[in-house]
DNA sequence: GTAAAGTAGTTTATTTTATAAACCAAAAAA
DNA sequence: TTTTTTGGTTTATAAAATAAACTACTTTAC
């Protein structure tokens, strides 16, 4: 009946930065962190977990002497976000 | 950009409840059971939580001899459930 | 009739997760 | 040259989900 939710994914600010980088291409921590208004700690952590489960890609280096962190989504990150799309449609209904 | 997530119904299980009873209109224990795979005690817990969020009414009876457990979602929980999944497509999109 | 197994749950303990607080390093500003 | 700001990471704490253990009663099998 119920689809399973990844439990990856089903965490409101890794969804939030997944929900980001769907549309954004790639975006740097500074953006995603005031776009989503997480602390920064916890956007290290949960940046790290997208990135070890293969769903972003973190590319850190400079702007100028200014260090920026990149983040993109995956291939495997874009599958994933639409399955759990898919699996949240089995609770919610179309809408 | 992103509208909250009530944390209450972000929740696999409760989520499922709440979906359930939203179109049900009410659901026994058991059924709930079945129907989301969830072992006794964590069904248990989730519903007490619901429950004190007054989400849903829990009515507790006998079929018989067999005690019973009814569940209904109120007012305050269909429309925490409209919100949450209003909330959600900020996240989602139209899908 | 009584021992064993099943039903319908609750309570408590453990694990996992999310979040916040503390910290570090470099650069810019005062 | 001390202070503040930027851009983060690491570690500690709080909250949540889940599982395990338990209770109470019923039904079935001997």
């Amino acid at each position: 009946m119920f689809k399973e939710l990844n439990p990856l994914l089903h965490s409101e600010l890794r969804l939030g930065v997944m929900s980001i980088l769907i549309s954004a291409d790639s975006a740097d921590f500074t953006f995603i962190r005031k776009q989503t208004g997480a602390t920064a700690g916890n956007l290290s952590v949960q940046l790290d977990k997208l990135s070890q489960a293969g769903y972003i890609s973190i590319e850190k280096g400079y702007r100028g002497k200014v260090p920026r962190t990149t983040c993109r989504i995956t291939e495997k990150g874009v599958s994933a976000f639409q399955e759990y799309v898919e699996a949240l449609k089995s609770y919610i209904g179309k809408g």
